[in-house]
RNA sequence: CGGGGAGUGGCGCAGCCCGGUAGCGCAUUCGCUUUGGGAGCGAAGGGUCGCAGGUUCAAAUCCUGUCUCCCCGACCA
């Protein structure tokens, strides 16, 4: 195992990386752009599964299920939608393999009348079979999500933040109206703020994309931006208002009470595994990575410390006792008594994956009737009595929590500024990075220059009110300023 | 898909230029000593050198092809 995770600044790719290796949570698969998610990774995306779950129930959502496999044809029916993803499908042509001197190849017998598309989102299959589910207004809203793995044949890949296969959630609903379709887009935007901010404590701002970032297919895509410790924005979740885009592609139509046939209106949503890669951008620093208490899979981390056998069982005894009372307050905490390893060693190793608080217990504090306990995201350490240790770390828990989120929150906004000229803009770009305000006209040839000349996008169109001014590259008027920065 | 770098025991690397039976550190196993910030000594096990061809008496090393990974671009959650 390594000494140090590396120093950032110019390495901060590296940096990254030895942060996913030393925290045990994802290694790159064999298989071209997948990745292995490692029992540890899991267990924190069943903890972001279990939050979100628990939220979309909340609003009224059910879980359902999809297939995998989308014929071709499907694909190809939402215009906007085809030209967004054509590009990057893994589509299946055969459907056997046959035994050749020692190995196997395809069967060309076996060739498929129509390809199959291994689903990169799954708005077409979902509509296509919401038609039969949906005859009146009685049917709708219809209200699914599905947890799910997605394919999309990136040219380029990044563990958690960009992987061919990946694991996310998609939301898929039908309304009767323009209205109740808007609201929802927002409500699961709302929800998505909630629990990035909430549970990840990772500060994201709120917004609607422009023309050329909207998702393929969608009327408005509203989404959530998180700010990176290396001053890129990252793209955390998005909400889209769709309109009757796939009603119309579909046929998806529905009676009203008024008798009239009419197009339903529809909504999707989604958060994937790159909320990890997020996660680990907002909060780490170069001991490893640092985990919110909410999500983290272990809390608290009991370090026995002994010399001789007669002091182990002692210390063991003590830190049992203290399993079990945490235990019973709900917090999940595990004893570390494996004797191959020396406190230090762990003391670093438990660092590096990230949990929360630490308590070392060594004769002396049995003795005391003390133990040591140490904050993953301050490195604090102090000797505190070991009476009422339940209620206090319940309550020190809460603490790093809030304390994560306002410190990605300050570091955000000493990241964020705003500027008035094109060579400001520039300026601050290449100097400080991070998030921009600045005044657009509106346009996409606009965005596309800045783009092309400066490699930052309009990451949003903030909720947040602005005032009006002009243009910072044309000098046409502009209602407010939006978001920029460059992005992953 | 363009430009750059790299694939050698589980991990990190040396060896390659100049071909001659594969080495170091960490990890693993065993023993003893250690244990309040990444332990020490001794012994042992483990590798068809990414893959496929070619040159050669002989290839990790030279040649050709190919796959994968990393970094920078274009594309994207």
């Amino acid at each position: 195992m390594a000494k140090n995770i590396t120093p950032r600044e110019k390495d901060y790719s590296q940096w990254y990386l030895d942060i996913v290796k030393e925290a045990q949570l994802a290694e790159h698969s064999p298989v071209r752009g997948c990745m292995v998610i490692k029992p540890t990774g899991m267990a924190l995306w069943e903890n972001m599964q279990t939050g979100l779950d628990q939220m979309f129930k909340d609003t009224g959502h059910q879980n359902a299920y999809f297939p995998l496999f989308i014929p071709k044809s499907f694909l190809s029916k939402e215009a906007q939608h085809v030209e967004g993803f054509a590009k990057e499908c893994a589509v299946v042509t055969h459907s056997r393999l046959k035994a050749v001197d020692g190995g196997v190849e395809v069967d060309p017998d076996s060739r498929l009348d129509e390809e199959l598309i291994v689903r990169p989102t799954s708005e077409t299959i979902i509509w296509d079979t919401y038609r039969n589910w949906i005859q009146s207004y009685r049917d709708l809203p219809i209200l699914v999500n599905q947890w799910a793995n997605v394919v999309r044949w990136e040219m380029r890949t990044r563990l958690f933040l960009r992987t061919m296969e990946f694991l996310w959630q998609e939301g898929h609903t039908a309304h009767a109206t323009k209205q109740e379709a808007i609201d929802e887009t927002l409500q699961m935007l709302e929800v998505y703020r909630t629990f990035a901010e909430d549970y990840m404590a990772m500060p994201v701002i709120t917004g609607v994309k422009t023309e050329s970032e909207r998702f393929a297919g969608a009327e408005d895509t509203y989404c959530i931006e998180a700010l990176m410790q290396d001053g890129k924005a990252l793209q955390a979740g998005t909400s889209h208002f769709l309109g009757q885009n796939f009603a119309k592609a579909f046929d998806v139509k529905f009676q009203d009470k008024d008798g009239d046939h009419k197009l339903v209106w529809a909504t999707s949503w989604g958060v994937s595994t790159r909320l990890i890669g997020g996660l680990i951008m907002t909060h780490s620093d170069d001991q490893g990575l640092v985990l919110p208490p909410k999500l983290a899979p272990t809390q608290v981390v009991i370090v026995p410390i002994y010399r001789k056998d007669g002091e182990r069982e002692l210390v063991l005894e003590y830190g049992d006792a203290i399993v079990k009372e945490l235990k019973a307050l709900g917090v999940r905490v595990k004893l570390d008594d494996r004797d191959n390893f020396k406190p230090g060693f762990k003391f670093a190793e438990h660092e590096a994956r990230g949990i929360p608080l630490r308590i070392a217990i060594g004769p002396r504090d049995v003795q005391n009737g003390n133990v040591e306990l140490a904050r993953r995201d301050t490195l604090n350490k102090e000797v505190v009595s070991r009476d009422g240790i339940g209620s206090l770390i319940k309550s020190l828990l809460e603490t790093i929590q809030f304390d994560l989120f306002e410190a990605a929150k300050t570091r955000r906004e000493e990241m964020t500024s705003e500027v008035e000229s094109y060579e400001e803009f520039k300026s601050v770009l290449e100097e400080k990075g991070g998030f921009i305000y600045a005044h657009w006209d509106g346009t996409s040839e606009t965005e596309e220059r800045i783009k092309n000349e400066t490699k930052a996008t309009i990451r949003c169109i903030p909720f947040e009110k602005g005032t009006s001014g002009n243009c910072m590259v044309t000098g046409k008027p502009s209602l407010k300023k939006v978001l920029f920065a460059k992005a992953y």
